[in-house]
DNA sequence: TCGCGGTCGTTTACAACGTAAACAGAACCA
DNA sequence: TGGTTCTGTTTACGTTGTAAACGACCGCGA
């Protein structure tokens, strides 16, 4: 497509203007923000070589000089993702208010992240992990690193803090997914959810149908904050106990 | 492939031999387990129209009698997978020593299909419901029913049958898709998971380093039982509570 | 016995995909 | 100025999902 869309650099030298290098370098940071753009608008199965090329006025091969292909794009965008929940407002890689309001600010940023982007946070989940100790949602080193070691600094033992490390990722895994996936989540090749569906194949199920109402109501928002006030009490227990099972 | 391999079904019948119908007649129900064993085995980025045929001893074209394509294929797989998670040894549709000991039951049947089938299960969490009342991954209208009437019989509220099928939900999602993740989930094209990996670049992450094996040693089989006992004690306050929130 | 629709699987075909390889223009450095 | 490097394009190939036409077998009524 772009056949003659260069801009003339040598005119431009004369000038005095600054060398415009054609119309923009392409690097992997904005191939991997596109990617993460387009899963937004046409989920996961909607992204394509080719496609996220044509979205960043490219030939699809030319992504091939940033990423090795399909699939580390991908963890590309995992990574982005995972890099994305700890851009809070303020840094947050440290306890500043106790250990409680660390975890909290953490939890919120993750969460923040996955209503942000509810057609790509089940990669998050579903990709394999790169290394044993890293498991998702937290898969990455400076968030493991950062948590264990605010745990540590607030008095928690080694084994402490990695038993809070599972029962955070297993803790943000469930509700998260859960939550995400009534909005949106994986999605066919274009899908069209319909609103309100069928109400015929519910009279062998008398019960489901009665309650329909209460379990169609979207109430993860508080229900999140009571599970993750739970967590809180029961890594309580395991900030004070001396040894561990 | 197959060109004369087909039976002489005149010469069966004069030798009174039930009549062959060829090789076998193919129907949704094998198609179905045999996507499953395929992704058991090669991964579900491996499964493939053609290979899932030539599985079956059939071309691709051959599967599309049965189903309507390759979305329908894998929306029948989670079926099939959930439709597993009941048949246990005894039938567990109802409490018979408690509620407890129902909803302990109805765990570990989920629990154990997702450890059979760890490349398969992400599909029950990540594929996106069918109707806004069902949530992965007890994600069949009888599942629920039974869930919600099993509970209601044991003296719970409507509104705390419903609380308690979202806190089951996220705790069977959270903690399976954690446990299977380290085990093989998605897992791209065909990938070789390297057994002890780089110890190089922990260098900036000392804590983790540090705590490596902890993290890496796989204690899911405990932590399941006391999340779920922990689970349990949130549920019989949800079962005492008159009103709710 | 004949034929005739119905069922089941195959064959052929095509657009779209991921990606290797060769290429071409612009940028840079001598 | 003339390579060398950097960046994106072009071309090409094998694989995928799937529509459409086809053909072999079955069971049937005449």
């Amino acid at each position: 497509m772009a056949d003659n869309d260069y801009i003339d650099a040598d005119a431009a030298i004369v000038e005095g203007r600054p060398p415009p290098l054609r119309v923009r370098p392409l690097d992997r940071g904005r191939i991997l923000d596109a990617a993460v753009a387009f899963i937004d608008e046409n989920g996961l199965a909607g992204l394509t070589m080719r496609r996220l090329g044509e979205q960043l006025g490219v030939e699809a091969m030319a992504l091939y000089r940033y990423v090795q292909g399909k699939e580390e794009l991908l963890d590309g965008v995992v990574e982005v993702l995972v890099d994305g929940m700890r851009a809070d407002d303020e840094v947050i890689d440290a306890p500043r208010d106790g250990w409680q309001d660390f975890v909290q600010r953490l939890a919120h940023g993750v969460r923040r992240v996955a209503l942000a982007h509810p057609k790509a946070f089940p990669l998050v989940a579903s990709r394999p992990p790169e290394a044993p100790w890293l498991r998702p949602p937290l898969r990455s080193l400076s968030w493991v690193e950062a948590f264990l070691t605010g745990l540590h600094s607030e008095g928690f033992s080694d084994a402490g803090a990695v038993a809070s490390y599972r029962a955070f990722s297993s803790f943000l895994l469930g509700h998260l997914l859960l939550e995400v996936s009534t909005h949106g989540a994986d999605v066919g090749p274009l899908d069209v959810l319909e609103e309100d569906p069928e109400p015929e194949g519910l009279a062998d199920y008398p019960v489901v149908q009665r309650l329909r109402a209460e379990l169609s109501t979207d109430t993860s928002a508080v229900e999140f904050e009571e599970a993750l006030e739970e967590l809180l009490n029961r890594m309580a227990l395991l900030r004070t106990e001396t040894s561990e099972g």
